[in-house]
DNA sequence: TCTGGGGTCCTACAGCCA
DNA sequence: TCTGTGGCTGTAGGACCC
């Protein structure tokens, strides 16, 4: 007869299965927007920026009619209104997403308590405890938030967070996706390797070098030759997720660990003066930041993108941590001595780091 | 010709020191 | 005393995410 304390210890593969949720809202920004303008409804809508394609500034969502188009993430506004004259550029309202997000967050904290913030649009959330079958628990989630908000989303339920997050992508829009046992070989391995959070494009070219494209053809590489690779923490990683691995907990909260603020010239800048004025104005903002939060920075960095796109950054410690206005300005113009400015500037940006709380 | 802004984490490397 | 080694810290840059 085994007691209690005769028991081995627990080992990850005997520990209790989690149930993770991860949620992520459809084509968030543009859906908020069209809750306030609906006469744009079923036309191609463009956000991101100042909302003027003709100034500097990259799409941040853009409608589905305007995806058809040829309209993605991440691409210049002056690209998409080449792309889609007709599009409606609508600039960026941070303000009015933050207040829908806080929604749908509360409404996701009252299922369970254990919630994982990432960021504007999306949260994981621990369903392990929660009473109930997976599916009914997230049916009944999506249309509590469509009742509060207007607003559909896609969930997906894993094991963990990784396969979670890769759930919630299988189904889009309006989507509800459950990753059981035999899922990983069927459902996950045929992607390709872009799928998997935490490959980019660096690492999807790469890994096309060696042949390896899906996550399925990444699962058959030893780990050793993914090491040998990517280095040792990456190539761990490369391996434990093509496998469905992530043993990593819900982070539920976090201090901050820098604050920086940067900003794009409309036009490159060669004028030193200019380039001395913007450098003290977002040492000021980021000053003032830190004071709202109460903290105190041990680092202050600049970047500096010159006009072909090549970025120098410079970092100096502080003697004591500060959140002076007078010393990150200091700190700043001394990084700024440190790199030989001569091209124009495209972006400057200043940075606090090493942060703490004060008190 | 174009490529935002605000973050996190990791790696590489140089200098210092035991 | 000289040399090698390994750890630590600071710094720069890369990759990735939303």
């Amino acid at each position: 007869m085994t007691g209690l304390f005769d028991a081995e210890p627990v080992r990850a593969q005997d520990a209790p299965r989690r149930r993770i949720l991860h949620l992520d809202m459809d084509a968030f920004f543009a859906a908020v927007e069209l809750l306030r303008r609906p006469e744009l409804r079923g036309k191609p809508v463009v956000i991101g920026g100042s909302g003027d394609p003709t100034r500097r500034g990259v799409v941040s969502t853009a409608t589905y009619e305007a995806r058809a188009f040829g309209v993605r993430s991440g691409m210049p506004l002056r690209t998409a209104a080449k792309l889609c004259p007709a599009c409606v550029f609508l600039p960026v309202d941070f303000a009015e997403y933050r207040r829908y997000s806080a929604i749908f967050k509360q409404a996701m904290r009252a299922v369970s308590p254990v919630l994982e913030d990432r960021g504007i649009d999306e949260a994981f959330l621990d369903i392990t405890d929660v009473r109930g079958e997976p599916e009914e628990i997230a049916a009944s989630l999506k249309e509590r938030i469509l009742a509060e908000t207007g607003l559909t989303c896609s969930i997906g339920i894993a094991p963990n967070k990784l396969l979670a997050k890769m759930a919630s992508e299988l189904d889009k829009p309006d989507g509800l996706t459950v990753l059981g046992p035999g899922d990983l070989e069927r459902r996950i391995w045929p992607l390709g390797v872009r799928k998997v959070p935490g490959i980019g494009p660096k690492t999807e070219a790469r890994l096309a070098a060696l042949g390896i494209r899906t996550i399925g053809e990444l699962a058959a590489v030893p780990m050793e030759r993914l090491q040998a690779a990517f280095g040792r923490a990456y190539g761990r990683f490369l391996h434990e997720a093509s496998h469905g691995i992530d043993e990593e907990p819900l982070v539920t909260h976090w201090e901050p660990k820098q604050r920086s603020r940067e900003t794009t010239f409309q036009e490159d800048v060669g004028d030193r003066s200019e380039i001395a004025r913007t450098l003290a104005a977002l040492a000021r903002e980021v000053a003032a930041e830190l004071a709202e939060e109460g903290c105190v920075a041990r680092s202050v960095g600049i970047k500096v993108r010159f006009a072909d796109f090549e970025t120098h950054t410079r970092e100096k410690k502080l003697a004591a941590p500060t959140a002076a206005e007078a010393e990150i300005r200091k700190a700043a113009f001394e990084c700024l001595g440190r790199i030989r400015l001569d091209r124009r500037v495209r972006l400057l940006g200043v940075r606090a780091g090493d942060l703490s709380r004060i008190g």
